[in-house]
DNA sequence: ATCCCGAGGG
DNA sequence: CCCTCTGGAT
């Protein structure tokens, strides 16, 4: 936990948004694509259409072209309409502030929920997991699940509350720029003396 | 377990 | 060609 303090103090979301529900959309947009292209993307969206309003009022097919190049451009766009008109009607346009709530919205799960929850409003519920913090977390021997709900309650159980945000960033970071998925620069990550894996495929 | 789905790297 | 990218719904 040190060193990953040590390494990336500045560590924070990489999605560019300007409210809570532009950084709810921006995540639902992230699922399987780099933020790098959810961020050429929201650009353009935001700039056109910046409130939940607007979202809710885009024609399916708009949305879906601007959506088109993250990937399951059919389901985020449907999803994202759906979510915000369900924002619009019964939350007064801003994304709640409980997994309870954020939850059950067309295309939020725990993932996208602690997102919002965490970098919006500052709420530790629960521990981001996603692609890069369930790979690293299995690799450095924190977890052996592969279920990421598992896999976030031994994070959980593990990490003190306070750290539970930064955590996941610093996680990400390292993932990104060293402890990638197809070919990780082992030779040169500062984690090498604690990783149980120096060396081992996958 | 399977489907959704485009873009970029090796 | 194959794999991966800040997943979620059925």
């Amino acid at each position: 936990m040190r060193r990953l303090r040590a390494d990336y103090p500045d560590a924070e979301c990489a999605l560019r948004y300007n409210s809570p529900v532009q950084l709810l959309v921006a995540t639902i947009l992230s699922a399987q694509c780099t933020d790098e292209r959810v961020n050429l993307v929201t650009a353009r969206l935001f700039a056109d259409c910046p409130t939940a309003e607007d979202l809710a009022g885009l024609p399916l097919e708009r949305l879906e072209r601007y959506v088109q190049s993250t990937g399951f451009f059919r389901n985020k766009a449907k999803n994202i309409k759906a979510c915000c008109t369900t924002l619009v009607e019964e939350y007064d346009g801003q994304p709640p502030r409980t997994l309870e709530e954020l939850v059950p919205l067309a295309g939020v799960g725990r993932k996208t929920a602690n997102v919002v929850l965490g970098v919006a409003y500052g709420i530790a519920a629960g521990v981001v997991v996603d692609t890069h913090v369930g790979r690293l977390s299995r690799r450095t021997g924190l977890t052996t699940q592969e279920d990421p709900v598992r896999v976030e309650r031994d994070l959980m159980e593990l990490l003190p509350r306070s750290r539970w945000i930064d955590f996941s960033h610093q996680m990400i970071y390292h993932g990104r720029q060293v402890c990638d998925a197809r070919r990780p620069k082992c030779d040169t990550c500062s984690f090498r003396r604690f990783c149980p894996r120096v060396g081992v495929a996958d």
